[in-house]
DNA sequence: GTAAATTGTGAAAGCGCTTTCATGACACCA
DNA sequence: TGGTGTCATGAAAGCGCTTTCACAATTTAC
């Protein structure tokens, strides 16, 4: 058995495994004694190959520790198999869920994840995909972002394209969207359910299509409970926690009557509850407290948080399988689960005061 | 002006921007009247060319949108302008900001990062090194992490490597650690100046070098203070929120005298909020607690969490910067900020029960 | 039995760059 | 003025794969 000598391979230490970046192709052809060509047709399952041959080969693969080079296979292929996925932060507390349901379902098909931040700013989102678009990444993932619709349209006219937060109708791109609507009228009527009539919302950046949607369900509640919508319970917030913060204080400046809170997401509840922990109103004795989003931290916030749980780890994960789907020329039809209603100890019925 | 007919540029909707990923080098040579080389040498830098011929490149450049196609120049010139960052998980609240320090640091360099999570796994982890490797990144940043020291070795000589949460000397290899110590002693230090005596002290993983330093530094800082140890007053954690709510529920159990805890870190400190909550003690009135770490949300509990400022951000990018510098063939010097402790409204003085 | 379709395989041409290597054009010193 | 350097530049050879194309070797059809 003649074998080409090799360069000798990185195995120093335990840790390295027995593959070496070094092997290429072409050296297991010669091992195996077939061509290039035929390599490849195995390695891709792009064409029959003689089952004698294979064995040759699989054997030389696993031999000589060979693993195929993805840049190469990126410049003669045109597939890189990384998607882009944009994100808003990547150490965003709602979002992070959601990558790593990304990472988990791209891994698992050998496709590998390139995570870029957008920082809520359309020019910068496509200073991003133009970025990915030059690594070649073969499909983009965009979680929400501040993208227009005919731009992510003209977008996905290029590649393929999967994005969050938006209903959207467009060839080779799949919108996946999270009924916000039904979760705030959820979170409302939970309250409403509680005997609260007297409930303030604390709203989201009004540029996010998903707060306006959370508004309306608050607002839908109310009226099918027969309720006016009070103009002066609804503050205005920027979903970050100091603005939930800073709504509460101005509601209680305000003097407005209520008795229980609804924050249109999670960290602006967090920042309520410290507005009404400094003036000494307990949560939930005094004032009931809901969230929407149930974040990691809202299981342990003291007391822990009443919110609608929405699914960011499954909206990840269901990206990424769209997006795969996508790849494989097929058109995607999963849709995101139904918004659900945790109720845990930051709300309570109302007792007279 | 003769100009070669291109295929047309995807300049579709309006935010494409004015870059074209077909475009080739080659395409902007001819249309400059020069070679690929010079072409090549004027984006690289590689050689003196011309002012002429530099601007007649620069021209066609601009006038083509040309892009370079990182995975040409990745084959070509073996460097893909990539580093592999291996983290826990991606969503981590303590290592998201050192993520985000690493892209803010590498994009600034015109490099991208390559995100991948080890799951606290040592084995997970040489996957995703052995995955990054095959991926051609040209260095690889280790954030803590499983792998021994020895296996960390090994993997610098075949790439640079930047390392976080160790003290380590090799060559290729640069290790970026936190003085745990003394954050740990400045957080007793700072219960004990309040008047504290009894301190509790929820203690991390111990497979944790940080862990164990931390611990170390509430030893030191008691005896300093010619106070004894008490055994019972440690109790085992894990580093997540319910390890801390449990540690304290047995210390409650355990009916041990204690006025105020420290916390490992700060995931395990809102653990124990929480615990000391469900049994009507009241932070700081009743019981004095602090954390580690400085998370984001040390900002928002209720009150806002004393805790020993941990510059993530600024360790990731930090190693980031050691990157870059390894890459150019320097040897980084660069150390961690010292740890600073941050009075919020966790904790005060003593005061008789 | 011959023509035609099918099949497995190898040779070779790229993919879009980088990087030697060779070359011709000048400048320099004796 | 001839020889030796220096310098900018182009030609061409890869980098490690995929994929087209061509070609024998079969198999099938008439």
């Amino acid at each position: 058995m003649k074998t080409k000598t090799v360069a000798p391979a990185g195995r120093k230490g335990s840790a390295a495994a027995s593959t070496d970046t070094r092997v290429t192709l072409e050296q297991v052809a010669h091992a195996a004694g077939v061509s290039p060509s035929t390599v490849s047709r195995i390695l891709n399952g792009t064409a029959v190959v003689a089952a004698e041959k294979r064995a040759a080969v699989d054997e030389a693969i696993a031999r000589l520790g060979f693993v195929p080079n993805p840049v190469a296979r990126g410049l003669a292929g045109g597939r890189t198999l990384s998607v882009g996925v944009v994100t808003q932060t990547i150490d965003s507390p709602f979002f992070g869920g959601a990558l790593r349901g990304v990472e988990d379902e791209l891994s698992r098909a050998g496709y590998c994840p390139l995570f870029v931040s957008g920082h809520w700013n359309a020019a910068h989102e496509v200073r991003c995909i133009d970025m990915l678009r030059s690594r070649r990444v073969d499909g983009i993932i965009v979680l929400t972002g501040r993208l227009s619709d005919d731009a992510l349209g003209a977008y996905a006219q290029q590649m393929p394209l999967v994005v969050t937060g938006r209903t959207l109708k467009s060839p080779g791109l799949y919108a996946l969207n999270f009924d916000n609507f039904e979760g705030g009228r959820l979170a409302t009527q939970h309250l409403l359910s509680l005997g609260h009539r007297r409930i303030a919302f604390i709203a989201g950046d009004p540029r996010h299509p998903d707060a306006k949607e959370r508004l309306r369900g608050y607002r839908t509640a109310l009226q099918a409970a027969g309720l006016p919508f009070a103009q002066d319970l609804v503050l205005p917030g920027q979903y970050t926690e100091d603005s939930g913060r800073m709504a509460v204080e101005r509601l209680l400046e305000s003097r407005e009557d209520f008795t229980a809170i609804f924050s249109a997401n999670d960290q602006m509840a967090f920042g309520a509850a410290l507005a009404l922990h400094r003036r000494n109103l307990r949560v939930p004795d005094d004032v009931s407290l809901v969230g929407f989003d149930d974040l990691a931290g809202a299981l342990y916030t003291a007391p822990p948080l009443s919110t609608v749980h929405h699914p960011v780890y499954e909206m990840g994960q269901i990206a990424a399988a769209s997006m795969l789907q996508l790849l494989a020329g097929e058109m995607p039809t999963v849709k995101l689960p139904a918004p659900r209603f945790i109720a845990r100890e930051s709300s309570r019925e109302l007792r007279a005061r």
